[in-house]
DNA sequence: CCGAACTGCCGCAACAATGACACAATTAAT
DNA sequence: ATTAATTGTGTCATTGTTGCGGCAGTTCGG
């Protein structure tokens, strides 16, 4: 789940918004004020901010400026429909969206949501353009992360999503032993801990179906007491 | 292919709309700077340009004065609302057409897409050949989206607007598994959020429609746990 | 103002994937 | 060979995901 960092000098809406976000399963962290915000986010980075913009001391538009020095978190905006601050401004200052007071939690939530939806679309489109990390081919194996498909042999596998990302960690470092935490890591949102034995249940799964097109497929290569590995060749 | 050209000084505002073109199969190149874009066209010429008026240095409008000694690629601006640049003087510059500041993703790329049609009817109507840009056509299916009118083995299914973005994003790239987000971004502008279920109902009504004309009907798949994908082949 | 079309969402049932675990099989070490 | 550690696998309860009927709100053209 996303963690939200709220700012807000009004401890109504702060108190409101939190209990709404919470609600659709949002992690939150919130502020009265901008200074211990941007402390805070120094210390330990969120998803997504949400600021009032009319804030004493440091405003949200200030909070944003210093942000962007170090963060490229997207941010939404709170507003009062009588402050004279231009949307435009707000936009091109790097905010990515914002939402007019009075407003619905409904709203609110769609907003970020929908922030948040794109910037990790930006995310994906910036790592793939880096290096067209899409095919991977070795030897008798396919594997393409945006068709989601999986071929041993020219014959279909049908993989899962966690029987895809094991996979694949696996394959791009062929000859390479991998233990299960690093699988783990692969293959869940960090800090999720399975027990080791799920992952040989996983492995497991990944043999039998590659078996079920090739009889004599053992790709996959158990190294005791270490981890696997992909077989090189 | 096209290839689209981003000149804007805001980086921000580059970013977020190479990525919105990418996502729809454009290429791009991006300039924070007349002079550089300028260079580069010299050097490389692309199919359209899309240039931010109000730049340092050297604005849109002396971009595209410059550009028109050379070439007659298409050229979008986009412009503040309270530019003061008539809209007439840059159209009657030789620029295409032009998008005013804040707009939606969406709107640019209609924008684009047709002004890159109509300079391509202008080059066609003199060696009268006919491909367009808005017919798609992937085995059985036919799409068009100027005409809004869509056939399944020659007969025709009425979509909603909706139902017809999302199956143009899906049928664009066949054999690519597009996420519910995706899809969102493909639909809606990009402040909208709508339910993860709420795809799933259009999916629904799509396959609804094309079994009403063929019951075999099955060229769009579910990737459980990833989204769907338009059937390749 | 009415009805038809469209849309978003909800809720439920069906289904797929997952993680855990017991226990068998294998391996390494002595 | 014996033993302890490690891995393979079948099974199952739990969780997560999807398909779909239905409904309410909205828009639009009479």
């Amino acid at each position: 789940m996303p963690t939200v960092v709220l700012v807000d000098d009004d401890s109504n809406i702060l108190a409101s918004v939190k209990m709404a976000l919470e609600a659709e399963g949002f992690a939150t962290r919130s502020y009265t004020d901008g200074h211990s915000a941007m402390k805070a986010l120094g210390e330990k980075p969120a998803d997504i901010g949400v600021f009032d913009i009319k804030m004493p001391r440091m405003d949200g538009l200030e909070l944003l400026r210093k942000l962007r020095e170090t963060s490229q978190m997207p941010v939404v905006f709170l507003t009062s429909k009588d402050d004279e601050i231009d949307e435009i401004f707000g936009l091109k200052m790097g905010a990515d969206d914002y939402v007019t007071k009075p407003f619905s939690q409904r709203l609110l939530i769609e907003r970020v949501r929908a922030v948040l939806r794109r910037s990790k679309a930006r995310e994906q489109s910036a790592s793939q353009q880096a290096s067209d990390e899409n095919a991977l081919e070795r030897g008798n194996l396919t594997l393409n992360t945006e068709r989601h498909d999986c071929f041993w042999k020219n014959q279909p596998v049908n993989l899962t999503v966690t029987e895809f990302l094991i996979l694949d960690s696996l394959a791009r470092r062929p000859g390479v032993v991998k233990s299960r935490d690093t699988l783990m890591d692969a293959a869940y949102d960090e800090q999720i801990y399975v027990d080791d034995r799920t992952i040989d249940s996983h492995i497991k799964r990944l043999r039998r179906k590659f078996r079920a097109v090739d009889d004599e497929f053992n790709a996959i290569e158990t190294l005791y007491g270490v981890g696997y590995r992909y077989k090189d060749q």
